[in-house]
RNA sequence: GAUUAUGUAGCUCAGCAGGUAGAGCACAUCCCUUUUAAGGAUGGGGUCCUGGGUUCGAAUCCCAGCAUGAUCACCA
């Protein structure tokens, strides 16, 4: 009698009973032996169709036609579908054909999963089907799925609500086509970059996602609390210090696929955790690092579309080696006509305004040049280009530029106007790395609550000596996004972060029985909209009386009528 | 955080010069019995997101809240 479920989920818990009641076990504990999937037999049947006549297949029922003795089941595997045709006489041993009767046809629906065995062969309509000669439920489902059907590429009633599809992401991934695509590609795109990485020689690593200083990248965190130790540990924004401190270590190369975590917005484009790969190579340089990346997303293209071009909105990208390379000043020179090489601070700001490029006073030459680029230069950078030789400033943790102090040994990697990698010949100068902690500290001090944290130990570990190293770090969910043309971060997750669903409040069910309510009145109540006993005391107990009444009446609840005196009596006691 | 749009049946959506809700699919019953997004007929199903307000009367108008999307801000 739970007036909670729809008529739908209620005809299915009637069948749920009825097939227990007949004998059979709706939740199977024993394996189903599966032979063969969907794509196999559509792919190798038409090569010779003496081929499956002995299979077992196991799946979800995704559409039912039921044209009285036979049937159509169109049957979802893990890779596809096929059309299922089941005939009484054939699941049905002997005279009995209740199994196909009622079972089948009633007890069964769409969602529920089942295992089939029998021979493949195609129907009059030229489909390939496999002519079930058994069929067994593998587990019964409750809830009835959203219904998408399609037909010659146009898709009807898409399950489309993107709350929906995000919350619900099972629901998202059974009946929503492609779905899966990307993710299986998600995962084709880290395992081939693992390949690259491993093909070298290079280790890899976990480093700690609780730290007690959150290092290696200016972005506020999360902060929790360790309780034995009665201090407070960060999520990791980064890991770079930690895989730097490896390098010191001895290691020539690690590498890790590492989950970070940041307290800001969300969009598009950010989801408060995301998946960065980030790689430390001793005895290499920027220079070295733009090479291995470039030849890495080569092969992450080639390996997942079979060549180096890839669609992304209006866009083709070419990820074929090699990229371009533009000194950052270059770029500002090509997008604004200023060539800020050999100006000062005054003059950059100057330059500033007239590009209407707000500044303040707290704004370094860095800070400026950055804005620059942000504002008038990164959206022209479609096919992927490394924009090199960022300002010292903005790179607290990259070497100076071999040739030019007051510029690093840096690269970004733009692709569709978009940050994607970033990458330095990494700072292992002990006193300049303190200093320019130091730095930092002084912006901290100024308001600046995303400047970095010294942190004393890697500084330690700094001064036993770090080989030259280059590093890289790249954004995995943005890669992914392009390399399977998402528009949105939620598209390459499968679980994107969301409000916690509202859950109305309630009073329990024995704070309605403490009145004296019986308990085959508390749902009737709920169901009239009087969830908490402070709705109740609110209500105007005349209509009341006959608003619960009505619904019996309506529902054809099978309980006595509601009396006055006894409601009156109830809510007095509120 | 700001602006804005959306929130109606399990799903996709109509309805909005305010008069207590509709369609298609899904579901149920019956007919048909090798179909192709849906063969035919009949039927059931709804706190119209929540809470206030205006009104004789609100899914519809107003205010607030919640959720989601988009844009911006912040930001790898």
């Amino acid at each position: 009698m739970s007036l909670e479920l729809s008529e739908q989920e209620l005809f299915r818990r009637k069948s749920l009973e009825e097939l227990i009641s007949i004998g059979i076990n709706p939740y199977p504990a024993e394996l189903f032996e599966v032979n063969v999937k969907s794509t196999e037999i559509l792919e190798n049947f038409p090569k010779d169709n003496s081929q499956f006549q002995k299979v077992s297949i196991a799946g979800r029922i995704m559409s039912r036609r039921i044209m009285g003795a036979a049937s159509f089941v169109e049957l979802q595997d893990s890779v596809g579908r096929i059309q299922l045709y089941i005939k009484r006489d054939d699941i049905c041993k002997g005279e009995d054909t209740s199994f196909y009767n009622n079972a089948f046809k009633k007890m069964m629906d769409i969602g529920d999963i089942i295992g089939v065995s029998g021979y493949v062969f195609t129907t009059q309509m030229g489909e390939i089907s496999i002519h079930v000669t058994e069929l067994k439920l593998l587990s019964k489902s409750l809830k009835p799925l959203p219904i998408v059907k399609e037909k010659d590429g146009v898709v009807y009633d898409a399950f489309s609500d993107p709350e929906q599809r995000y919350r619900q992401r099972y629901v998202d991934l059974i009946v929503n086509d492609g779905v899966k695509e990307t993710f299986i590609k998600r995962t084709k795109i880290i395992q081939s970059m693992r390949e690259f990485f491993n093909s070298k020689g290079y280790l890899e690593v976990e480093t700690p996602i609780l730290q007690a200083i959150p290092g290696g990248a200016a972005a506020r965190p999360f902060i929790t609390h360790h309780n034995a130790l009665n201090i407070p540990l960060y999520l990791r924004i980064a890991n770079e210090l930690y895989l730097k401190r490896l390098i010191v270590g001895g290691f020539e190369g690690v590498y890790e696929f590492a989950k970070d975590f940041r307290n800001e917005g969300m969009d598009r484009t950010h989801n408060p955790e995301f998946t960065v790969m980030e790689i430390y190579v001793a005895y290499k340089d920027y220079k070295w690092m733009m090479e291995f990346t470039e030849q890495m997303i080569e092969k992450v293209a080639l390996d997942l579309h079979g060549k180096s071009e890839v669609k992304f909105g209006d866009n083709e990208i070419e990820f074929k080696a090699p990229f371009r390379r533009v000194t950052m000043i270059d770029a500002i020179k090509e997008h604004t006509g200023f060539d800020i090489s050999e100006m000062n601070e005054d003059e950059i700001r100057e330059v500033c305004t007239k590009l209407h490029i707000e500044t303040n006073p707290t704004m370094g030459k860095g800070k400026m040049i950055d804005e620059i680029f942000g504002e008038k230069c990164e959206h022209h950078y479609i096919q992927p280009t490394f924009i090199i030789d960022y300002p010292v400033e903005m790179s607290p943790l990259c070497k100076k530029h071999r040739s030019n102090p007051e510029l690093t040994e840096r690269f970004e990697l733009f692709v569709n106007g978009k940050e994607l990698a970033n990458a330095y010949t990494e700072l292992n100068d002990p006193i300049d790395q303190r200093e320019r902690f130091e730095d930092q500290l002084k912006l901290s001090e100024k308001g600046d609550d995303e400047a970095m944290f010294i942190d004393q130990d890697f500084l330690r570990a700094l001064e036993y000596g770090m080989p030259p190293t280059s590093g890289m770090g790249i954004g995995i969910d943005r890669l992914v996004m392009f390399m399977t043309n998402s528009n949105s971060i939620q598209d390459v997750l499968f679980f994107p972060q969301m409000r916690p669903e509202k859950k109305a409040t309630q009073s329990t069910d024995e704070d309605f029985k403490a009145l004296g309510i019986p308990e085959f009145w508390i749902q009737p109540i709920r169901k009239a909209g009087f969830n908490t006993l402070a709705n109740l005391k609110e209500a105007n107990i005349n209509k009341l009386f006959n608003d619960l009444n009505g619904l019996r009446k309506k529902n054809k609840l099978d309980i006595p009528a509601m009396n006055l005196n006894e409601l009156t009596d109830w809510i007095s006691k509120i």
